[in-house]
DNA sequence: ACTTTATTTTGATAAGTATCGAATTAAATT
DNA sequence: AATTTAATTCGATACTTATCAAAATAAAGT
């Protein structure tokens, strides 16, 4: 939550009826509390409120005139923020902080009994994929394993070793010499 | 309220951070409804409700893959929206329903009485201004009036005509011949 | 046809926020 | 200094909406 937060304040800003309405008057001249107030319908209470939350993302600022504090739109601002806020980098950094293994984790933990053994093995390739992810770890890397080895591992997991063993090359986790002398975990 | 509601719901449609981080994470691949769930810690009804919010101003759509649902990024509505949603005319639109009058309203409402005579004349320049444009109205337009009768209309908004008066034509509301012999009504 | 799985819909609830009125602050004119 | 006026702040209320759980759909494999 580095700067994908000013994204979302300046979508939250832009997000209400009567805030777009005083950008749109801004835009075409400056204007006080009272004027936008009027203008509205609004109490000024409710307007310097709104006003307040537009300084904060930067679209608007005020001067001081006479009896007034005259707020005007900060088109610069407004144009700096039509080209970046749109931008990949912008767009995929509201992402950066959620957890890509999430989806995993939760896949593992619902098919694994609190012992770690698996309740079945998934049928959907996607689980399955998580699943076997997971349950390949439980191979040091850069080890040789004899299928005996392989499939009292493996049985910590499931029943059907065969299967599981089967999967698991198939989804090129493991590697096997050609005659099933040896396997070992992928890279 | 045309297309500027288009402009408000699609600014609501990215306040909110879970959406965001939904589009960010589109913006990377293709994700089902579950995996945006597990991703994100929410439920999977939870999600689908973003989603719908998304695919209705066209963020978003989904196509149907086995068992799943597969949401993606119309990258080129984000596009077309980027450089669209801040345009000028887009800004502008948003108040095109406020009545630019609604001022001048309430400050003649604030400093009239109910039989339509004057409290008090406005000290402010502004606010005299409205009033004044408002009581120019009293004036038929291309027609001609006497100092004497000036004063008779004048008397029926407040006793000091000759303020009111003096103030009509300094604002340029009310033209008079260079003698004084005669008052009419600006065009 | 039946079962499983994913998604969507529907209420209900909780969290957030727009609005107002009253009180306070700030600024300018008298 | 005192008074008027605009703006802001504060507290309370009403409205909106994000979220979840449960029920209803939809879709696929058995």
């Amino acid at each position: 939550m580095t700067e994908n937060t000013e994204l979302l304040t300046m979508f939250k800003a832009l997000a209400d009826a009567n805030r777009l309405k005083i950008v749109g008057l801004l835009a075409g001249q400056p204007y006080s509390v009272e004027e936008l107030a009027a203008l509205l319908g609004l109490k000024a209470s409710t307007v310097s409120h709104h006003l307040a939350r537009l300084v904060k993302v930067g679209l608007v600022n005020a001067r001081a005139e006479g009896y007034y504090s005259v707020y005007q739109l900060d088109k610069s601002a407004l144009e700096t923020m039509s080209r970046s806020l749109f931008s990949p980098e912008k767009i995929t950094s509201t992402a950066e902080d959620v957890d890509l293994d999430a989806y995993d984790h939760k896949v593992v933990a619902d098919y694994t009994r609190r012992d770690g053994s698996l309740k079945t093995i998934p049928a959907q390739r996607k689980k399955l994929d998580a699943v076997l992810r997971h349950v390949v770890q439980a191979f040091e890397t850069g080890k040789h394993y004899n299928e005996k080895r392989v499939n009292e591992i493996l049985s910590a997991y499931h029943e059907d070793t065969a299967s599981l063993r089967r999967e698991l090359v198939g989804a090129g986790l493991m590697k096997r010499e050609r005659d099933g002398s040896a396997y070992w975990r992928a890279e």
